[in-house]
DNA sequence: GAAATAGTGTCTTTAAGACAGTATGTG
DNA sequence: CACATACTGTCTTAAAGACACTATTTC
């Protein structure tokens, strides 16, 4: 069973030595181009592939996620997490990059593809998947954002899953409100995997700014986990982990002692 | 600027009570109703989505993967993972189980999503983007398939990811075979991705049978981290972990004292 | 000084690693 | 019997939780 291929060809076209480790497309040969030539890709029908980015902070011991007002039906009016179609010529990336910036305003964010929600029915006008990405940004920035901001409660303990619940905390009614398609679920996913990454990686890197206190980096934690943490084992644990340098200054404007202010290392290649 | 979506028309159509916990497309107002009428998602060009499925095992102190030799040019007669076109009708989930099927001969598989890769250029046909998904499955059933079988070497520790080699052991060249498309990068995040959920999952119910010993389990844990473990602790974890089960027998035919075989336990809902 | 938070030192508890020693099978 | 592996018990070490205590600021 295992010899049947083997047996074939000696891999026509002088691609035994290539170490393959880009991605570049190899030379197809003569055969291979004429297949190619008379394929058509377009014969079989294809889905309309969108991005949709969770764009995240943490203020006020809260997780908050930018929005967007749709200005097209379906679910006109109503808000969503910003997306779009993705061009042909782009990356998903590229993508999402594009979205992020045209309807939140960021430049330069960190992103991180999700999960891809591929539900038929998901969209109202058709076959429509959508590669959700997440991405993280220091509250600061995010509020010099116009876009519409939702506050996230989770409902859900530890990295069980599910929906989550989003306020608009301006006034007006105090329950959650409800977003557009699937993208409760893609919230949910979202905080499902902030969770997870949290103890293995400086994840506040993204979310404050350069110079931070030990507390706000706890804060940050606390928020994402939806709990308190234990603040000496807390301490202990980051300046043990080697991600984090004292800068020598410290806070001001505050009504207390002022704390330290830190900085991330970032980490050297292994 | 949080004002201006609240201010807009209440949201017309009715839909203000619905808690949308299902995914149900909602029924759309006559306005939207004209709006799907007139839409053509088909007025951009879409890129085609293909499915692939890295199908894994754990056998003797190696992991391996379930391939499939390609029929069709591009790659033609090159090994590469199961994969083919979604379907317009399918799921994601549909998709790759029909896959499975078609191409690896395995019913009722464990699968789960993984990442989603769509660089330009990966697809020398044209714009294809690939849903990559992981499959676990025990050896026993692994091995009953016609697919050929490669076993996995990884070159990196830990959660390091990047590609990783795969050797056909039959006979012929002992260096690391080539795969069609990007696959083997496909590859090293499916074995990024099972060793980061090791810990946190029992992983071991998809890759060993009904009931096992300890030392099975700790040779799938060996395999998944590419590195030794220790044994004191590694059963204490298990055995703490409220994952496993004695049954009371012991495995047979062995030559040395027979160990306790323990079957896993699903775990109640918290 | 009172109040509030930052930061330190230390005791206890828990889990991992190391390792000695016992148990039970094969030959 | 020797030998190989399964399994148990205990010592040591490292990290987390708890908590008392000191330090530095505003009021």
């Amino acid at each position: 069973m295992l010899s049947a291929y083997m047996l074939g060809e000696e891999k026509g076209g002088g691609m035994g030595k290539q170490k393959s480790k880009t991605k570049k497309t190899k030379a197809p040969s003569a055969d291979e181009a004429a297949f190619l030539a008379g394929h058509r890709l377009d014969a079989f029908p294809r889905p309309s592939v969108a991005v949709d980015v969770v764009i995240l902070t943490v203020r006020a011991a809260a997780l908050f996620v930018c929005l967007h007002e749709r200005s097209d039906h379906p679910a006109k009016e109503q808000l969503a997490l910003p997306g779009g179609f993705m061009r042909i010529e782009e990356s998903l990336d590229e993508a999402a990059r594009r979205i992020v910036k045209e309807k939140a305003g960021f430049d330069d964010i960190f992103l991180e593809q999700l999960y891809t929600f591929a539900d038929p029915g998901r969209d109202p006008r058709g076959r429509v998947i959508t590669v959700a990405h997440v991405a993280l940004i220091e509250a600061a920035r995010f509020d010099a954002s116009p876009c519409p901001k939702g506050r996230i409660e989770v409902p859900w303990p530890g990295e069980t899953g599910g929906p989550v619940d989003v306020f608009v905390d301006s006034d007006g009614p105090h329950s959650p409100i409800e977003l557009a398609f699937d993208h409760r679920d893609i919230l949910g996913t979202a905080v499902r995997r902030l969770r997870g990454k949290l103890d293995y990686t400086p994840i506040g890197f993204q979310l404050l700014p350069a110079e931070f206190t030990l507390r706000a980096l706890q804060d940050v934690h606390e928020a994402v986990r939806g709990e308190q943490v234990n603040k000496d084992s807390f301490r202990r644990r980051m300046l043990a982990s080697g991600h984090l340098e004292a800068t020598g200054s410290h806070e001001r404007d505050v009504t207390w002692r002022p704390a330290e202010l830190y900085r991330f290392i970032r980490r050297s290649a292994v």
